[in-house]
DNA sequence: TGTACATCAGTGAACGCGCGTTCACTGATGTAC
DNA sequence: TGTACATCAGTGAACGCGCGTTCACTGATGTAC
């Protein structure tokens, strides 16, 4: 979506420059997606224009429509670069992690996604905010969208593997309809979890990324001051109600 | 700040009719505000345009400006009436529960509060959205936001002096950061509350609006199908959480 | 009760602005023979 | 290697639109004597 033309490796010295135009585009079709991000931290989602954006590349308004055919199309592109962002970050995050250290990579996921958060809150806002009004989400968002809530599964799983399940002081009956709604996500994503524990996991999904949005929203701005302790102690009682082991020592 | 002038008993033949003007005029404030959230039900808030709203109103544009300053003051009185209405409406469904159901109360108000978002998806997203850029919330809308927590808070406090206090299989310890933040809000708002159940009690609130926004933003779309049932279980296991009893049968 | 004046609500025109999108065009880059 | 043609990127003008806000004005409602 993000560079719809064809890569071209730039030093291949054989062929003559087979390819000028094409890297030339993909470089401005970058460009364009940058100054578009800029735009967004500036004047968020609704004020994101196409010819600031063509101003701020230097180009004029009409030759944005080489790049992209439309405003919605610009938007969309933006999306699903903020929902890989964030993602990349994330897994990043969790990769950097000893594989046996299942907290610690927990951690280390609902972290850098709250640190991207607040390093980039207009796309942040752009994602998990408020929807732009009169803009529907193509089918494009719901893969890049995927990635954060299948890496926390991923390490649900493991620690499954590794013995490591919530007490089960969290044995309430799960009403029906939740049930088959569960089972449906179970047989998608998670075949080897309980549906309990799969309940547990969207609710972790859930109150990470309410934390991170009351945060960045400002909900709580004049209750908690040290966001970075309260999140880290809120989060750190999810993960035990999910029955991860603790952190490894940093 | 919706209607600043004296509010006049509409049938006091006494006096020869005093006020016909201001009476007049808060109508037309009314009817102002009442444009404006049906403009915001179409547009979103940053489409908000005061010349629409004045079209719906049947005046000319410059009109509106006896009544509303600007366009930021207009929409200030938006999102105060925003969440003084949602908040009314979890006052009022929690009040209908006997006074001695604490789980009750406590299921009624987070369902009203679901129940409004649902019924106002943009005056929600207005109050629990992304911000609107550029727009700075003036203190006005302060002790309106306050209300839902206060509330919430108000149902612990009782259920602690009637005996109901969480499990303690919760107890880690608090860090000082954190620690000092909770002392801060124990201060202001819940003098008998213990800091780790206040910690709760701001996760609960956390929880409440992240599951709302990711119902009504569509976070879950494809994945929960039966939203209804699956809030009620989320719920019922913060409250549990809490130390709340079962709400009573219906 | 009646008149003279002050207050206020609403009008209509105008300001300067930025927006998304279309279109005919020029000139440069690539391709086929 | 050289020429003829096709493709493509970017230009500049124009379209029709809506916006927030200001301003001098008219006429109706209220107030003081």
């Amino acid at each position: 979506m993000t560079t719809s033309s064809q890569p071209v490796r730039p030093g291949s010295p054989g062929k003559p420059a087979p390819a000028v135009r094409s890297r030339v585009r993909a470089e401005l079709t970058r460009e364009i997606l940058d100054a578009g991000r800029r735009q967004l931290g500036e004047v968020g989602s609704a004020g994101l224009s196409l010819r600031a954006v063509a101003r701020e590349v230097g180009m004029v308004s009409s030759a944005v429509y080489r790049y992209f055919p439309s405003r919605d199309t610009l938007l969309t592109a933006l999306i699903v670069d903020a929902y890989s962002a964030v993602a990349g970050a994330a897994e990043q995050a969790e990769r950097a992690r000893p594989r046996a250290d299942l907290g610690g990579r927990w951690r280390a996921t609902v972290r850098a996604v709250r640190e991207w958060a607040l390093a980039h809150p207009q796309e942040y806002a752009l994602i998990f905010g408020s929807p732009v009004p009169g803009y529907q989400a193509p089918p494009d968002t719901i893969d890049p969208a995927a990635r954060i809530p299948l890496l926390m599964i991923g390490i649900l799983r493991e620690a499954e593997a590794a013995g490591h399940t919530p007490s089960s002081d969290d044995d309430r009956t799960i009403p029906p309809a939740v049930l088959a709604d569960l089972a449906g996500l179970r047989s998608l994503a998670a075949p080897t979890l309980s549906e309990p524990q799969l309940a547990r996991a969207v609710m972790a999904w859930t109150q990470l990324i309410g934390s991170i949005s009351f945060e960045a929203f400002g909900h709580l701005n004049n209750v908690i001051h040290d966001y970075a302790s309260y999140f880290d102690y809120q989060m750190a009682g999810v993960a035990a109600a999910l029955g991860l082991p603790a952190p490894a020592a940093d």
